[in-house]
DNA sequence: ATTATTCCTATCTGGCCGGTCGGAATTACG
DNA sequence: CGTAATTCCGACCGGCCAGATAGGAATAAT
């Protein structure tokens, strides 16, 4: 069960623009560079959150993107939801649910089922507890502690 | 991030198994009609499942396969690990992970890691702390409710 | 012997992840 | 203006691996 390329680098992404929150327009470029993601993949990925209205992009030259909120107020979750869809560690349990679907071919209920609930929710708590600022903001502490931020 | 069939069939067949616990041995023909497994696929499966211990084979003329515990002593997390691998949403998360080593691109540490270590950690969470126990007896409960377990 | 079963390992196949490419549209700037 | 910097769009594609199937050898009951 691993999480794909695709969130992965969304989520690297996001936190790139997050860093560079408020100061305009961000290029394309810049954040393949610091993100470590290939540009042309990029491209097509961040397309996708452009569309889900995660970021907001401007065209032609000085152009690029930037978050279309402040990081605090962006749960991971969203990004997660975005790249990879929802969560769903068992097609039987995922959570845009219609309660009635019920395509177990098992014959009398899934007694399994209740596990891959327990860990969705596992796993929604964590992604929708977490927002990119809090991200950043843990990340510069450990770079402080670790001496990176001294210059 | 889907869990791959060979963690929903594993865990099937050992719910299966812990439902029949005590019985004596049971033969895949049956594991594989209850849990809605094809048998061929399943033998496979199962082969982990008895090299790692969970379960006991009997061979020859009737022979089977029986849990090498008592249902309640299994949590899902053993169940889960032998068939799909330490859990890790990512590679740089891994469970058994060497601490000191770090295989991360990212230029100066990654952020969006800690993201990941609390779903690995919700991930766990939830599977240890259930076990085929827990499963079979919810699962009976509901049968009661729904009134399948009345004939 | 014959039958019921586990055990082993080789082989196959389709889907889709992960990525590239080319070009069109848009805008800043001198 | 024209040119350069950029986003935007959709088509394409190769390789890997999940998800099986197949066949036969070993083992044990009756």
């Amino acid at each position: 069960m691993k999480v794909s390329t695709r969130g992965e680098y969304g989520m690297r992404a996001m936190v790139s623009l997050a860093r560079l929150y408020g100061e305009g327009p961000v290029p394309l470029s810049t954040i393949a560079t610091e993100s470590s993601v290939p540009p042309a993949y990029l491209e097509q990925l961040i397309g996708q959150l452009r569309r889900a209205g995660l970021v907001n992009s401007t065209r032609g030259a000085n152009g690029g993107y930037e978050l279309s909120r402040a990081p605090e107020d962006v749960r991971v979750g969203e990004v997660y939801r975005v790249m990879e869809g929802p969560v769903a560690p068992m097609v039987c349990v995922t959570e845009d649910m219609d309660p009635s679907e019920d395509l177990c071919p098992m014959i009398d209920g899934c007694a399994t089922r209740l596990v891959w609930i327990k860990v969705r929710d596992g796993i929604v708590e964590a992604l929708d507890s977490t927002t990119l600022g809090d991200l950043v903001q843990q990340n510069r502490k450990s770079d402080m502690l670790s001496g990176t931020g001294v210059s």
